[in-house]
DNA sequence: CGGGTTTGACCGGCGC
DNA sequence: GCGCCGGTCAAACCCG
């Protein structure tokens, strides 16, 4: 018997769907178990902290930003991890044959070092902003360690000058994607339409970037992925707001003294 | 020739 | 004090 094409094609398309949903499911599973275990590392370390008697300020910790979704006027949850004052950090799509270390961002920059770092067989290049004189934003570029297909671009500082979009055009074509969430930037920079519309931030402070094991590293790369291609679509963010919004209340309270 | 990149050397912080 | 490691410097080099 024989199946009509148009009705071969449609169960094509929903085999592919189907596909798609599956990967994008691991992807979300993928997430919940790493955010899971950092908000245990994290819930951890406070603690520890805490009995220490050492004077805490919450860096670090996880909050969710209430935000506005451009496209469905709904707000969404946007877990944030903040790092350090006038920090941030960028991942960008890029092929992974490509070893230029170029972030598109709007800002021109002037590379000044590259080092091969311990945890991460990928040179990490070190740039300076060169669009104005005395400007002190640094930013430091490396390929994510098991994802060759993300930059991870780690801003510090502020600009003191405006962002040319003729240089951040590039950050809008489809051949570049950026996950971007930008502190410590003018307004008049964050406001730039160039500027990727989804902000999802789930780097750890730079407190806790100083711990140095493999296992962490490997969290932070799987990360890297995962929240790149999840921020693409807000709903899905909405959905997995919940999700781990749920997975951190029915988590075991850690032990107190 | 000026501006940017490369790369080895150097420096300072940190842990042991 | 020593060694490791990340960050920066600066001379050499490249390119338009």
């Amino acid at each position: 018997m024989d199946v009509p094409s148009s009705v071969k094609d449609k169960v094509e398309g929903v085999e592919a769907e189907l596909e798609q949903l599956k990967k994008e499911n691991a992807a979300l599973r993928l997430m919940l178990q790493v955010m899971s275990n950092k908000y245990k590392m994290l819930s951890e370390a406070y603690f520890r902290e805490s009995n220490s008697q050492v004077p805490t300020i919450c860096r670090g910790l996880t909050r969710f930003d209430l935000c506005e979704d451009q496209h469905s006027h709904k707000n969404i949850l946007i877990p944030q991890l903040q790092l350090a004052a006038n920090s941030s950090q960028v991942f960008v799509e890029t092929d992974p044959r490509d070893e230029s270390h170029i972030v598109k961002d709007g800002f021109q920059w002037r590379k000044y070092g590259q080092k091969v770092t311990k945890h991460n067989p990928f040179p990490r290049a070190y740039f300076r902003c060169s669009m104005a004189p005395g400007c002190p934003v640094k930013k430091k570029v490396q390929r994510c360690m098991e994802d060759k297909n993300f930059l991870m671009a780690t801003y510090e500082g502020r600009h003191n000058h405006e962002v040319n979009p003729s240089i951040g055009q590039s950050l809008s074509s489809p051949t570049s994607s950026a996950t971007t969430s930008i502190s410590g930037f003018p307004h008049s920079v964050l406001d730039n339409p160039l500027r990727s519309a989804i902000t999802l931030d789930l780097n750890l402070s730079s407190e806790n970037s100083s711990g140095n094991d493999d296992d962490y590293n490997n969290k932070r790369s799987m990360e890297d992925h995962v929240a790149a291609s999840l921020a693409k679509d807000p709903s899905f963010t909405l959905a997995l707001a919940a999700a781990v919004a749920r997975s951190i209340t029915e988590h075991p309270k850690p032990p107190t003294n």
